[in-house]
RNA sequence: CGGGAUGUAGCGCAGUCCGGUUAGCGCACCUGCUUUGGGAGCAGGGGGUCCCAGGUUCGAAUCCUGGUAUCCCGACCA
């Protein structure tokens, strides 16, 4: 047997594993020789590619250009935000030093002493200071208000811990950064940003995401407010999957970017940063995946239609070979994604098994017995069912069923997700369901920094978010019996 | 960074405690035959810096020292 994932069941206490045995197994991503970097297969890279290529008209559709900024950034302008420094210093990736030579001591190669930077550059965990420090120059009036840029990049961080997708010391992201004339105009581009990226992981992703504030304590490094989006992985974990910061007008004060009003005042620019990253495909993996492997959404899988020929010798083989080109051909001329696998060299069950491990929406197999009675097997991945359909119609059908699949696998999550916020009005309760049920758990809290760290030690459950929907409720705070006016989700995380 | 574990063929592992033939098994790979409607069978074959560097020894995958990488648990985080 080529490839067996171990049963998901059996291993909810080790979930982890699980996942970086599927990333592994279904060709997504590995490990690389690089410590904390991961190597994308081209599997897992159409997959990333699909969703930059989606985000990415969403970002022009409002409005936002694509630019690009240097990755190395100085020292010194890191230190120009208090915050920012404080939350990036202890993972940053320094370079120290221009040039290599020729070890004088012995073997291979070393460090040239002689070529020290006079000041460190810093390859970027993100980008507001480079990016504020070029603004600077770009923003003299009003007039050059607003500024719409996107980036596509790489950014490293140095993490002590790294995983697959979810955590890497390198990942690629998109970061909008926009500068506005008004706090309003900001703060509406930050909820209009996280609002895409609801709509897109929802609606291509298949994964509900709660949208909400971040408590300050776990605001971005230097933002007034953070938008977050919050999924909910299988294992009930929760994890942050897109954020939208609103940052006032630290960074313009940092470095010193004003506009001239209208009035002809002074004033420092408004600004937002937004971002999501390669942890989405995480998300992706870990919100629909089963034991057989990857459950893809139509709308982002690389292959929607797998296509299996069930043959004895060869010229059998040329037969259902050309009679699934002609479907593929017609499916193709309505815009479906697939892949006719001919390979003579494996077994038609192991392609039905590999198939399913790499999360193709659905599948077709073709034998003599269908040729015969002018029928096709047509199984789809989400629920694993199969039945013997007409090849008469089968092009619209599987047209209907590639959106019927990425609607079910949305309702699935959905329907889990919901079944998983828990709320509880006490502190016995809010234990009793973080260990034994997980998920989110929607209780007061009397707003203090203080309460909420108080409640990671205790429980290793952080505030995920305060929803925007959420409605004004009387109650106590579990933690302390202070009074609050309303309920936030605490879970465990990734 | 702290605690624990591991590193042997592309992958998964045994062998290490107690040093001793030519380092072994399963999967994968190559060849041939038979198979083919859910992960094929048989036969033959190829593939090794036993993580790296020192040390002990007649002799090291095995013992000692140092390094390094990965995984798990913490702390940190998109």
């Amino acid at each position: 047997m080529a490839v067996e994932l171990k049963d998901l069941t059996k291993v909810e206490d080790n979930y982890s594993k699980w996942y970086n045995e599927l990333v592994v197994k279904a060709g997504l991503a590995e490990n690389s020789a690089v410590r904390g970097c991961m190597v994308i297969k081209p599997y897992g890279y159409a997959i990333w590619e699909k969703m930059q290529r989606v985000l990415d008209d969403m970002f022009k559709a409002t409005g936002h250009e694509n630019a690009y900024f240097p990755l190395f950034i100085p020292k010194s302008f890191f230190s120009r935000e208090a915050s920012h420094v404080e939350g990036f210093a202890k993972e940053c990736a320094v370079v120290t030093h221009y040039r290599l030579m020729n070890n004088p001591h012995g073997e291979g190669i070393v460090v040239d002493p002689s070529a020290k930077l006079e000041e460190e550059l810093i390859v970027r965990p993100t980008s507001e200071t480079i990016i504020w420090n070029t603004y600077k120059n770009w923003i003299t009036s009003y007039r050059d208000l607003p500024i719409l840029c996107n980036q596509w990049a790489n950014v490293v961080r140095w993490e002590m811990r790294t995983r697959l997708f979810l955590r890497t010391a390198e990942f690629l992201w998109q970061e909008g950064h926009t500068a506005h004339a008004t706090r309003e105009e900001a703060i509406e581009e930050a909820e209009r940003m996280i609002r895409v990226y609801q709509d897109f992981a929802q609606n291509w992703m298949g994964v509900p995401v709660i949208v909400g504030h971040k408590s300050p304590n776990e605001r971005f490094a230097g933002a007034e407010d953070t938008l977050t989006i919050e999924a909910l992985m299988q294992d009930g974990k929760a994890l942050q999957s897109g954020t939208s910061h609103f940052l006032g007008q630290n960074f313009a004060k940092a470095f010193d970017v004003t506009y001239a009003t209208k009035e002809g005042k002074q004033e420092y620019v408004w600004a937002t940063s937004w971002g999501v990253s390669t942890r989405l495909m995480g998300a992706l993996i870990m919100a629909h995946s089963d034991n057989n492997g990857l459950v893809l959404p139509p709308k982002l899988a690389p292959i929607q239609v797998a296509m299996v020929p069930i043959y004895k010798g060869e010229e059998q083989l040329a037969e259902m070979k050309q009679k699934l080109e002609a479907i593929a051909a017609d499916l193709r001329a309505k815009g479906v994604s697939v892949k006719v696998d001919a390979r003579d060299n494996v077994r038609s069950g192991f392609k039905f098994a590999e198939y399913e491990l790499k999360g193709v929406p659905v599948r077709l197999a073709l034998g003599p017995r269908d040729l015969q009675n002018g029928t096709i097997e047509l199984a789809r991945r989400d629920t694993l069912t199969k039945e013997v359909v007409p090849q008469e119609g089968l092009t619209e059908r599987i047209v209907a069923l590639l959106d019927e699949i990425q609607e079910n696998i949305y309702k699935k999550a959905l329907d889990f997700r919901n079944s998983m916020i828990t709320e509880v009005n006490t502190w016995e309760e809010f234990i009793d369901v973080l260990d034994n049920k997980g998920g989110f758990v929607s209780a007061h809290w009397d707003g203090t920094v203080e309460t909420e760290v108080a409640i990671k030690e205790a429980t290793k459950a952080t505030i995920r978010c305060i929803p925007l929907d959420a409605k004004e409720e009387e109650g106590k705070c579990i933690f302390t019996g202070k009074p609050s006016k309303m309920r936030v989700l605490f879970a465990r995380s990734y």
